[in-house]
RNA sequence: GCCGGUGUGGCUCAGUGGCAGAGCAGCGCACUCGUAAUGCGCAGGUCAACGGUUCAAAUCCGUUCACCGGCUCCA
């Protein structure tokens, strides 16, 4: 006897084993959307026999376990069409992910972006024939036997791997795939999907195993669905900052210096007020700032563990045939900062900021816009506390980016906690300490976290920051890094209350992480359009004709007077144009002086988006400006 | 670093073995203009670099470099 339960239905059966479908349809939760059901929190194919009962849902295409299996099925549909169109291709691992699906291949020659269409044009074809998709469990012998017959030597690996007495096999028409399933019921179910891109990805994840094709795509449960992700994708692209950057002439990048991003004055604009507000911010939260140099002797990088444990992303050099190194981090320059008084438990906590350059080798394929480069400017500080202030202190700088990411900038953002490496020092109690210590700040500060184990530095764990930009990827910007390595190292020390010499705890932190990148995610963020109080050019004077040009040039002096960043467009052109330009520039405001502005005294305001506002005098539109947000005003 | 792709004027791109092109931007001239592109003209390229094949190479082959999509790695 077998009882089902739905929301408050139940259901009995006097047989042994009965089929999903049936049941659902007995419970009227069949439908054309229904794709698979969820029987006590397990996943199961709508053909599968079950011998035992339990809470029964539908899973359906507009649900996300719906859309995953959407989506999973599609990886074998284009499998199959892969199978047919490219004969004895040797198949890895193909799972749908957050934005779609990919299948891991090993093809004999090698699969461009050009044979997508004719793989998606199979794929349609075996749509069109509705190829029955079946599931049949059997011992891993039999299994291991079928994938070495068909000579599938990565789905062999994979199941000598599985810990089970049987495993399952997929089938639809002549393809079959080792899977955990489930899956549609059969192949028509699957329309709305598209090839993406090819790439390559190790087998694994691992750099030492083979690299196979990797075939990216997606599947919606709609086709509007689809064509609005598609959409989104077009319009991420018009957000890449590498284009926007080049359009609104904020930086270079040249093959003289590879990861070295060249910053144009308008950039700066923007870098330069970022700083600001940090300054700012972190003056009022009791930092000082200070400045190490570039170049340091070898023997500060031995010291502090770099050069055991970051070696290969260090550039080299030498002075005086002596060995130095380009700094790719601040710490130890700090530390001799500390170090150069002898310190009391009353100069706790002792919070030193320093905008710092750090040159890292990044290997040449990660290299990507201002996202990921060989040089940038980290809003660095370190921070000396005694081990009771570590809650406190940790505590302290999150609410600091709680601020500068969702209140100055709305930003979403999501919180990882990292945690030990493999390559890494100090004893397994310190990193506990340590790591409890995060834990707990985070714990009593109730922000959800994920753990991201053995991603700690090699001196500590941390929490990291990761901010969301247009098209759902994450980079981490800020980290709080707890290290109790560094000062023991450099034996730094302060002077408690007890008149006995301790050691500090040392905190990394940073809030945009660098200046470089944060710049990237910023133009992305905002698609170029700068808020008022960070755009390059915050106000574009526009004459209507060159007979205003004397009191145009007056306005421009008295603005700048102001501290505003202002441009005149002196060019002769029409009106109509010197506006699109400004508009194409995402100037925020534009002020038009023609005859009538300039007879009056007066200046007429454009604001980008809301369009033209009238006409009004040099102080009212001060006024405006004034209302705009700016937290560093 | 690895797999695949790409590299033509400042920008966007056409040109697939036979004289290197277009639009935009730039410069000059005319128009003196009222809220998203005025017209006419001029100039601008070692076709990423190096080597090879060929009577002849932007085009075919090789090497290197850079960039793009990913993988691995990371702020």
């Amino acid at each position: 006897m077998l009882i089902f339960e739905h929301e408050d239905k139940k259901l009995n059966y006097e047989q042994d084993s009965v089929k999903i479908s049936d049941v659902l349809k007995d419970l009227k939760l069949d439908g054309k959307k229904v794709i698979a059901a969820n029987l006590d929190g397990e996943e199961f194919d709508l053909s599968r026999e079950v011998s035992h009962g339990g809470v029964i849902n539908a899973i359906t295409t507009d649900s996300p376990e719906g859309l995953e299996i959407l989506r999973h099925s599609t990886a074998h549909l284009m499998a199959q069409a892969v199978e047919r169109l490219y004969p004895g291709t040797h198949f890895g691992v193909g799972p749908a992910i957050k934005d779609g699906f990919y299948y891991d291949i090993d093809v004999a020659g090698s699969i461009t972006e050009q044979d997508l269409p004719k793989i998606e044009a199979e794929m349609r074809k075996i749509v069109g024939q509705a190829e029955k998709i079946t599931r049949e469990d059997l011992p891993k012998s039999e299994a291991l036997e079928f994938f070495k017959t068909k000579n599938d030597p990565y789905k062999v690996e994979l199941i000598s791997e599985i810990d089970a007495p049987t495993v399952s096999l997929y089938k639809q028409g002549e393809y079959a795939d080792l899977c955990r399933g489930p899956h549609v019921p059969d192949t028509s179910k699957l329309h709305n999907f598209k090839l993406l891109s090819v790439a390559g990805a190790y087998w694994r994840g691992s750099e030492k195993n083979k690299m196979l094709t990797r075939i990216y795509g997606t599947a919606f449960a709609t086709p509007d669905e689809l064509k609005t992700y598609l959409k989104r994708m077009e319009e991420a692209k018009l957000r890449d900052h590498r284009k926007l950057g080049k359009d609104l002439d904020l930086f270079s990048l040249h093959e003289e210096g590879p990861g070295f991003p060249f910053f144009h004055p308008k950039g700066v604009a923007i870098m330069n007020t970022l700083i600001e507000f940090w300054r700012r911010e972190h003056m009022k939260r009791g930092y000082v700032e200070i400045k190490t140099p570039q170049i340091l002797d070898r023997e500060l990088w031995l010291r502090s563990g770099h050069w055991d444990h970051y070696r290969d992303n260090m550039y080299l050099t030498e002075i005086d045939e002596k060995p130095f190194a380009i700094k790719p981090m601040n710490c130890p320059g700090s530390i001799l900062v500390y170090k150069t008084q002898l310190r009391s438990y009353r100069d706790l906590p002792m919070r030193l900021a320093e905008l710092g350059i750090v040159h890292r080798h990044e290997r040449s394929g990660v290299l990507h816009g201002l996202m990921r480069v060989r040089c940038f400017t980290q809003d660095d500080a370190h921070t000396y506390i005694e081990h009771s202030q570590i809650r406190d202190e940790v505590m302290r700088i999150m609410e600091l980016d709680k601020y500068v990411y969702t209140q100055v900038f709305g930003f979403k953002y999501y919180v990882e906690l990292s945690t030990r490496p493999e390559d890494s020092m100090g004893t397994d109690e310190q990193w506990q300490t340590a790591e409890a210590a995060l834990r707990e700040a985070l714990e009593s500060t109730n922000t959800p976290y994920t753990v991201n184990p053995g991603d700690g530095a090699f001196y500590g764990p941390k929490i990291d920051f990761h901010l969301e930009d247009c098209i759902g990827r994450t980079w981490q910007c800020g980290t709080i890094q707890l290290d109790f390595q560094m000062p023991a190292r450099f034996d730094v020390t302060y002077i408690g209350e007890d008149g006995a010499e301790h050691t500090p705890v040392l905190l990394h932190r940073v809030v945009f992480g660098s200046i470089e990148r944060f710049l990237g995610i910023l133009i992305e963020h905002y698609a170029g359009a700068f808020p008022y109080w960070l755009a390059p050019v915050q106000v574009k004077i526009i004459p209507v004709s060159d007979k205003q040009l004397d009191y145009v040039n007056e306005l421009r002096d008295k603005l700048m007077a102001d501290n505003l960043r202002v441009e005149i467009d002196t060019r002769n052109e029409k009106l109509g144009r010197k506006i699109r330009d400004a508009q194409i520039q995402k100037v925020p405001y534009m002020l038009v002086i023609g005859d009538n502005e300039k007879d009056n005294n007066l200046v007429a305001v454009r604001e980008r988006s809301k369009g033209d506002l009238g006409s009004m005098s040099y102080e009212d539109f001060l006024k405006l400006l004034a209302q705009e947000f700016n937290p560093i005003k």
